[in-house]
DNA sequence: TAGGCCATCTGGTCCT
DNA sequence: AGGACCAGATGGCCTA
């Protein structure tokens, strides 16, 4: 399986290359060459098409500075459910201009500055004018 | 160089 | 039956 990323299987190819097809389906009706390439071409397009744009998609509601700051699909993930809270936060308790505190998970008592409260934080330093990402006068 | 991340292939399961 | 979805396996690329 050498060059991967550069293999594109086509039903000639798998039909040469392919070492798991009389030995691992089970099943007595075997995908022909055809169907699998199908399947694997359906499946790279899923995979680009669907799950990578919502993963883009969601990257651009996240907040960070640089704002093209590169994220890993598991950091878009964890900052996405940081930041739905961080709204919840600020939503619930109205008070946009105090930083928001969040229980972390030492225990009850222990707060932190939640992440995207510190990084206005860091921004107001930096450009004492600058407003943050997101805080908005009501 | 090890570890993290990613794309791709694969086979199983569920749904239409 | 065929397609969508999912998770595991694999190997390449990148960076600290």
């Amino acid at each position: 399986m050498d060059n991967f990323l550069n293999y594109q299987c086509t039903e000639e190819s798998w039909q040469q290359n392919n070492i798991f097809s009389v030995t691992s389906y089970r099943h007595e009706a075997q995908p022909t060459a055809k169907q699998r390439c199908q399947a694997n071409a359906r499946e790279r397009d899923r995979t680009q098409n669907s799950v990578n744009t919502a993963f883009n998609t969601l990257r651009l509601l996240i907040p960070t500075e640089p704002p093209d700051r590169k994220l890993s699909k598991i950091e878009i993930l964890r900052l996405a459910g940081s930041y739905i809270t961080h709204l919840d936060n600020q939503l619930y308790t109205g008070e946009m201009e105090k930083p928001c505190l969040l229980k972390t998970d030492v225990g009850d008592n222990d707060k932190s500055l939640c992440t995207f409260c510190c990084t206005v934080v860091q921004k107001d330093k930096s450009s004492p004018s600058h407003n943050g990402y997101y805080r908005k006068s009501r």
